[in-house]
DNA sequence: ACAGGGTGTTACCTGTCAGTAACATCTTAT
DNA sequence: ATAAGATGTTACTGACAGGTAACACCCTGT
């Protein structure tokens, strides 16, 4: 039951070690990223740790130092999908400073954006239909992402004026869930195809009553919605 | 490539064989149905043959016998899903004659039926995840009945009298999509404990702005609707 | 030079799973 | 009764996957 730490690096002077330059990470992070994007394409019951290994340029050996268990590279790989969609939050905050309407028709249109171009949809979603077994250790890692993100979502709302920041916040996950599993089978000429312009005006319609009476701040305008948000991909 | 058409029975007296009585499924139907309930619970790639087949009461070589693969068996149930799935919209299109709209809040309420009780979500979607080699011979299935499933449901919104149709048929079915993918990784406590409202809300915002100016027939009354959402008149 | 930790290499074990062969049995139609 | 087809039983194969052992090779800090 010990849990790997990894390799000890001087962290005092991360960047004196040659593994630490860009683009020649050391191989427990090599490792991450090449299972993240294999989990992705094959699936977590589709690919070996075998073929895992030799495709991030090192072996078996070496990742089973690092992750004692494929479940706990599986975990790996989860916890650093979080903090990716940790870091774009905070980067379309930082964009829109003290703008909550802003800021909340930027997550619709980053989430978008994440979805087309790959259409395997949600990796944290896809993890838990994968993982059927109710007590798979990666569950927890699953649950807390996804109720952290939905609470972050419904406090935007709020944040933003909504008179039912919650409904809202319920409303446009589902839809943004729906668009991410829905890539899945019909592609995203299928309903995805409308999923901003159905964002933007399940957004508006909340937003025509705020909480406290007033205008709602910085409702999208009607340019935002049927032409200019064309989604990237199908022109 | 001989596809197992099954044991020949004699059609004109089905009740005749014994094994044709109800609840002593031939060994064909038993596979069938219990594929479909372990692959829903352990997911496609989580159980084996040999366990479906002896949960089945029977063994591998006649499950073999039936579906020369393990694909194949896969494929059967999806279709027996598509089966079953459109059983049930003949029922409550039956059970409402004639109305439009009383058979899609019907739907909408079908839908979440189906849905809560088992966190195990869309055989269909959950399919499409599993199955990520994009040729997969299952993906047809997948493909062809999700595609029906939402044109039918289009219709179902033209013939109620909804102006956009197409464009409240995918937002409903992104919403369900997203009910039933959601389920699996936060529960039925989350964004799903809501859909019904949200459902409800979205077709009165819709129906207010029927194709043909008449007041839209039978939109849901006051009591089912949580916000009072007004969809901007151009989307 | 030396020690030690991280890494590469090879080989191996064990279990599981999809799929098949051969043969015995049962049911039914004629 | 008998033939034919459907089913049950056992045993097997081959592939692959998860996981481990042992040993050799660096590279780095002292």
């Amino acid at each position: 039951m010990e849990l790997h730490a990894g390799p000890k690096l001087p962290d005092d002077k991360p960047n004196d070690r040659p593994d630490a330059r860009p683009g020649q990470m050391r191989p427990r992070e090599r490792i991450i990223k090449t299972a993240r994007e294999l989990f992705r394409r094959h699936g977590m019951r589709g690919i070996g740790v075998d073929a895992i290994a030799e495709q991030a340029g090192t072996n078996k050996m070496t990742l089973y130092r690092h992750f004692g268990s494929k479940d706990e590279l599986i975990i790996a790989c989860l916890r650093d999908v979080a903090a990716e969609a940790d870091q774009i939050w905070a980067d379309f905050e930082a964009a829109n400073p003290g703008d909550p309407m802003a800021q909340l028709r930027a997550w619709v249109r980053e989430g978008a954006e994440c979805v087309l171009g790959d259409p395997r949809g949600c990796d944290m979603a896809n993890a838990a239909v994968e993982l059927a077994e109710s007590d798979h250790p990666a569950r927890h890692v699953i649950e807390e992402f996804k109720n952290a993100h939905r609470l972050r979502l419904a406090r935007l709302c709020r944040d933003a004026g909504i008179a039912k920041p919650e409904l809202l916040a319920d409303t446009l996950w589902l839809l943004l869930e729906g668009v991410r599993v829905s890539i899945q089978s019909v592609g995203v000429e299928g309903p995805c195809a409308h999923f901003i312009s159905i964002a933007e005006a399940v957004i508006a319609a909340f937003a025509t009553e705020t909480a406290d009476g007033a205008p709602a701040a910085k409702a999208p305008s009607a340019t935002h919605r049927q032409g200019r948000m064309r989604l990237p991909s199908d022109a």
